[in-house]
DNA sequence: ACCATTCCCGCAAACGATTGCGATAATATT
DNA sequence: AATATTATCGCAATCGTTTGCGGGAATGGT
């Protein structure tokens, strides 16, 4: 069991100090070129590797950044944590994980941990329980003088830094595709009612009648807990044929809507139209491929963590809210009819 | 910017050795009850946290984890990340994550940051190109008194500990319940051929036809590197009406079996009986629901965590191979039919 | 030949927590 | 009452690395 090679160790070696090896691997000027190489060349030799708790624990950084995930599911969150994993290999920063399960609770105990670890970040997507009232644990990482953005699930009326998409425009974008080819009777798929982005995407929905000056029926628009529900609710909605178009606003619940189409034998697009926010794989794999306005979890885990680390090297306290662009990608999943 | 209270801070203010603080907290039995409370209940009050770098430092342990992916697909690997944090949130452990994009160079990187965080555990599943030959950077883990072990992808002829499932019984069984329904004409669709488990699968397959006294057709046997490529071969493959049977040996590949035979307007089960090895949404969710052979993502990273946590405590240096069991989940997308 | 720079390197403290050992005071034992 | 034991706490070193400061030697300038 041999032990780890220190620069203590290189320093008795060398016949140099500790602070002369230190310097030496970190280029330091004061140090001459000879015994800089002499240095490297011994270490390399050796396979000393510099102790990064040591390190950070002398210079008062951690080198973790934290992600805080409510939950994984398979259509968002595996490309999300793609964005973040290929951004942050670009830095020195690590990455630590936690999954809250959608409870204040376990969200409470990350956050302890985040601050535990000293982490300089904290990437937090809220619990569906998570609101201003409920923000105080959040709070605590201002004290502790660590920086929290949100993103994807964020809460408008906080003062955290936010991250995220303009829910409404975007839903908007969706339906008026519909719209314009034709589509009136349009029903809306929404997830959680209690969540920020839920709201402002059925605002979204309703708004695009607006504009062309109708009148969204709320009996068209639809909000379940979980997308499973849509199994129980879609087959007494879609067999009396009353809509032409349906809006979903995530890939699963665009997922479990696609089934029950398929379980009740009505084709795509020639009996329904359809059009969902994405993250974009679905919704390109599926036969037949689906318009879909694109929320990309990979482009989010990417913004999310190059905005810590901005926020890491200069904190300013301002409030900060970033929309990231979204953009309509076309597919065979709509089309146009008479009116 | 207030800073962080330490045990110095709570030491002076009690008027206390710093020794005493520390003791204190951790319940010493050398500490009076009255001290003892005293100082939890300022530490309380002070909102102190102890600086876990400090302690793992003194410590000589890091108090992380590490995971280290290939890469995150929708279907196996949620599942899978949310099994090893539901487990790790038990323990005092904390979980860093790397993604390696099945890129030995990333690989190698991401083993030397586990080594220079001192991490206490790497659980890896390796690349497409990590084999017996190219584990030089795995056996530096163990050089540095590192535990290590492999899951999933794992690599049969090395010597690391190794947690996996029967792959070869798994695909039996699943072609099994083709052959018991009278199927004959069966498609075996695996994933990249130089992966270990698509070969112990692919032999599976082989050896299911085999105890029946039947010989398997190698052209009923297809590989593809990457699942889309699915969309090139199936719709040849199946349009001209050979196969009553198909197994796939992953999630991924079934999903993009299933959209094909979509668009080749065949129906579950009856046009096609279909068997997948898979983690389980897929085709629960799917339909028709989907006859399969549970590999569950999330049951495996509850054991790998558990079992590097049991490494991690006593490091035998026998060699491990330990199976998860594995059994069939009966659905509606096998019909028998007659010979 | 004297002084001012410059170059190169070492000394020692510091980061925050833990821990072996020793010390004092309180209590128990005979 | 003298000794032994126990209870409670402090001293100081330690983990590996970084860094401000200072010092000696070499170099340059006049």
């Amino acid at each position: 069991m041999m032990q780890r090679i220190t620069i203590k160790d290189l320093a008795t070696m060398l016949n140099l100090s500790t602070s002369t090896i230190s310097r030496a691997l970190s280029d330091h000027p004061d140090i001459s070129e000879a015994t800089r190489n002499r240095v490297k060349e011994t270490a390399k030799r050796l396979n000393y590797r510099t102790n990064l708790q040591a390190r950070f624990f002398r210079k008062k950084h951690s080198g973790l950044i934290a992600l805080i995930l409510p939950e994984i599911n398979m259509f968002y969150h595996p490309s999300l944590i793609e964005g973040v994993n290929a951004a942050i290999a670009e830095t020195p920063y690590s990455l630590v994980m936690f999954q809250t399960n959608n409870s204040i609770k376990q969200e409470k105990e990350a956050i302890e941990q985040c601050i535990r670890w000293a982490v300089e970040g904290v990437m937090i997507s809220g619990t569906i329980n998570t609101n201003k009232y409920s923000m105080a644990h959040l709070e605590e990482l201002a004290l502790a003088n660590i920086q929290c953005i949100m993103y994807d699930r964020v809460i408008p009326d906080s003062s955290l830094p936010m991250l995220t998409i303009d829910n409404a425009d975007c839903a908007k974008k969706g339906v008026n595709i519909l719209l314009e080819h034709g589509h009136r009777n349009i029903l809306g798929i929404f997830a959680n009612v209690s969540l920020a982005i839920t709201q402002e995407r059925m605002e979204g929905f309703k708004q695009a009648f607006r504009d062309l000056g109708l009148v969204p029926n709320p009996d068209h628009i639809i909000t379940v807990e979980r997308p499973s529900l849509l199994d129980n609710i879609l087959p007494v909605l879609l067999s009396n044929h009353i809509f032409s178009g349906i809006f979903t606003m995530t890939d699963e619940l665009l997922y479990f809507t696609t089934n029950n189409i398929r379980k009740l034998n009505l084709a795509i697009p020639e009996d329904l139209s359809i059009v969902s926010i994405s993250d974009g794989v679905f919704p390109n794999h599926y036969y037949p491929k689906i318009t879909y306005i694109e929320d990309s979890g990979k482009r989010m885990g990417q913004a999310v963590l190059a905005q810590t680390i901005k926020n890491i090297n200069n904190s300013n306290k301002e409030k900060q809210i970033h929309y990231l662009p979204t953009e309509i990608v076309w597919a065979h999943s709509v089309k146009g009819i008479e009116q």
